[in-house]
DNA sequence: GAATTGATGCTAATTTCTTAGCATAGTGCT
DNA sequence: AGCACTATGCTAAGAAATTAGCATCAATTC
């Protein structure tokens, strides 16, 4: 599902090569049935193959993830995770990049006043 | 494993019920004894009962799932992510997170300069 | 149009996971 | 000490996932 979320769409053929110690092509198609059953994908028809994409859209995915991290990692507070991120991961920040965060940080200060 | 990284440790009993549409009790017990064969979680007795827990560092699988999550719905911008929960959550947030994470986003602009 | 390539449809065998259920052993209470 | 309670050890059966392999069909090439 990682990788249908990543590219947004992808054969049986291009799933089997991104996952990590690759199953068999047999596996790899079993695999996106048994999701396709269980609703987690759809398939359409592209030419002669199968396009898998998730059933579940993009964005509500985002959102159920990083609630799920929030939960496991942050103690259910989104603060500690970026504030995490900010420590970790500020120097890799490009100048434009902090200055939006800046921003929108100053934005959410104005507001609670 | 969330589980376990959520509260640290918890017993067969613990995990079975926190875990969504729970899995009998000897499901629970199989794979648990299944974690530990493939090296995910150790156990120590506790008195009569068997308490579990990661074998990889809280810290390092949340990195590890920062990574992930940043890679699967952020382009593996970090500051894409952090966008994105300011914008959602700072509503959420106390006076005080702000100011922290304020204070950390500063800084780092001032060391990138 | 025939051959080739590359994909799915399908079936069967193997492996792995899930489950039930009982025997056994340790804890705590009376 | 004896009793209830609870947890693990273990075995076996059932369900599900993984794999291989071949038949079939469509698109492309010659």
């Amino acid at each position: 599902m990682d990788l249908l979320y990543q590219s947004g769409r992808a054969t049986a053929a291009e799933i089997q090569e991104a996952l990590p110690s690759p199953p068999s092509y047999s596996a790899t198609r079993a695999m996106l049935r048994i999701l396709e059953e269980k609703g987690h994908v759809r398939h359409e028809e592209d030419g002669p193959r199968y396009v898998y994409t998730p059933r579940v859209s993009r964005d509500l995915a985002k959102k159920s993830a990083l609630h799920h991290i929030v939960q496991t990692f942050f103690e259910g507070s989104a603060a500690k995770l970026v504030s995490t991120l900010v420590s970790e991961d500020a120097g890799r920040m490009t100048a434009e990049e902090l200055s939006l965060l800046a921003n929108l940080i100053e934005k959410a200060r104005q507001e609670g006043k």
